[in-house]
DNA sequence: CCTTTACTTTTACGCGCGTAAAAATTTAAT
DNA sequence: ATTAAATTTTTACGCGCGTAAAAGTAAAGG
């Protein structure tokens, strides 16, 4: 075992008698050498276990391997979820994945974007803020790289979208709702922060209306991320205020839903279907946590598989082409009820 | 705005009048140009926002401004927040944080040391897998970087440590459960996948000793770490079985409690202190998601605060000093009693 | 004013690899 | 076997910046 002495590509080219261009060759794309150079490569790189330099390869190149990741929030368990599944895609296709959460923060957002701009990625999955997103400057950025938007769609920005059907989903579940029971209220934040929101506003105003009900908005306050405990806040003040005009309430998102429920268990509400509750809960997302809270979590599951999927195959079918896309696809997976038993 | 033009070093060295080894040194550290240079120098670059190409500023570099940092697992909140917290300490040091997680694979983790060693990294800040990890490469790792260890302690390995004194946390709260109730079953896996389990079993078979009781471990199959699915399926397997030795249980983590929580709940158990109540439950971290369980969760805080900030400080001054640790230091933060509804 | 010290400029080289072009070789096809 | 096509080797240059050494210039201190 002589591998200490291999120090660059030169050194590992004389060792395994390939010449170090063709090395090069190898290591942007094994399948382009034959495929006899390439086992005398890998059985070589077998007994030295050389690695080319990360910065030097990425110097010169065209196109890096790098894949940029960017979520709106790192700690928040959906996000992680989904970030996790797209960058299994990203390793798997041969890339390098690079994660990068905004905190909720538009500033962090276009911070991320800047720093991936940086390493030169050869296309990056953008899930954006929305609503609270720097969205001339993320145009900005998508004009420079290949950018495919994942979970909030901004207008006309980036290669392609690919989310849930807020619409179909919140359609779903409202008129789940209202078959059951009686027609829910939507509980939200006046000025939500999570990037599906508004979509989900106007969705359930839209499946009351076409349903003959008259919509009712709960709009709290709050600011920022930390939606249990509004939640949990705005829901205990609203439960105990006694002016909720039904017994079933739909949240906007599954965490909002967690600090509501905790709030309606804390005021000794029963919450569910039975005779003796007095109140329906569901929530939209099937967040991990959804299923064990007390009663367990009646909400939409969004399709973030399918989401995490599609939205990597287009950008490497996009970074492939080594073009633009034609048209701006917009791929949108329908939800799923998911009943259990507060709702 | 002739900025479209200045495409290297050299080019903005030309437009801002100064020599392109001050503004390399410039970009190396602010601090080591003259004052009246800086000014110069950050004039000019508002005027032209030129940044200096990643790779080729690192290739030669003896260190880079590269910190890596490995967590366990990615969505799991608890790690997802104090790496949150511990990438800001980095980034306000001026270095690069680089965030990765293992998905609790030791595989993977070893995987993301080697991608970092490609990164020629100043440092590491690792939360390891604990006894799942393969610590000879680890060490072996350390050996070529600058590692801090946190969360989970490897014995020797890294150069220094910092935690959570698990015999003072579990202490803490097995004390007080014995003050105000029942001595606990501690509540765990027999394999247990997060990396402070086995200290936290030893931890309470001490505190039952130390107190005169008899220990009581309640050791579920299960593996991976989906803690909240084994919680809620063995949590349901043994309330139905009703063997529970005592009517407190303590939970190596909170994710377990959380499923042990609502299995409780769904077989009708009212758990609290209560004269109603027939169950005591306590977890231990203070999980995010712990003060909005039904009913909330009594539980040990960890002041991952401190840890993140002595960990990440730790590591800086061993950047600065460009030596390895004299003493491998070890700290440990004592955890804080947080007492909720459930015990 | 001069000296000491601190900083900047000039000059020059090299890092490790991407990549282009021409020549040499291997493989596939006729 | 002959020709054409595909691949590899040889040779050579450049990317953008780090860094070292020597020479020049500015600031500080008396």
């Amino acid at each position: 075992m002589s591998d200490s002495k291999i120090k660059n590509m030169d050194d590992f080219a004389s060792v395994s008698g390939i010449s170090r261009p063709t090395i090069s060759k190898y290591f942007n794309d094994p399948d382009s050498v034959r495929k006899s150079t390439r086992e005398r490569i890998e059985k070589a790189l077998e007994l030295y276990d050389y690695r080319p330099n990360f910065y030097a390869m990425n110097q010169n190149r065209r196109l890096t391997k790098n894949v940029g990741i960017v979520i709106p929030y790192m700690s928040d368990p959906f996000f992680a979820e989904i970030a996790r599944n797209v960058e299994n895609h990203v390793s798997a296709a041969g890339f390098r994945p690079i994660v990068l959460g905004s905190q909720g923060n538009p500033d962090q957002e276009i911070e991320n974007l800047n720093n991936l701009r940086l390493i030169k990625p050869a296309g990056v999955l953008l899930a954006p803020l929305g609503r609270m997103s720097d969205s001339d400057r993320i145009a900005a950025f998508c004009n420079d790289v290949p950018t495919v938007l994942f979970d909030a769609n901004i207008e006309n920005v980036g290669e392609a979208f690919v989310g849930s059907d807020n619409h179909q989903s919140i359609g779903l579940i409202v008129e789940y709702l209202c078959r059951t029971g009686e027609p829910p209220a939507f509980f939200e934040m006046l000025t939500p922060a999570n990037p599906n929101a508004l979509k989900r506003r106007s969705a359930y105003v839209q499946a009351m209306e076409r349903l003959g009900h008259k919509p009712h908005l709960i709009q709290v306050k709050g600011e920022g991320w930390d939606f249990e405990e509004i939640g949990f806040r705005e829901g205990s003040r609203v439960i105990a205020d006694r002016t909720l005009p039904t017994d079933t309430l739909l949240c906007s998102n599954d965490r909002l839903a967690i600090g509501l429920l905790s709030a309606a268990y804390q005021q000794g509400l029963r919450v569910g279907l039975g005779d003796d509750c007095t109140l329906r809960i569901a929530g939209h997302d099937d967040h991990p946590f959804s299923r064990y809270t007390c009663p367990t979590l009646t909400t939409v599951s969004q399709d973030y598989t399918s989401i995490a999927t599609k939205a990597a195959e287009t950008l490497f079918t996009l970074i492939e082409s080594e073009q633009r896309a034609q048209i701006r696809e917009v791929t949108l997976y329908d939800g799923r009820l998911v009943m259990r038993d507060s709702a």
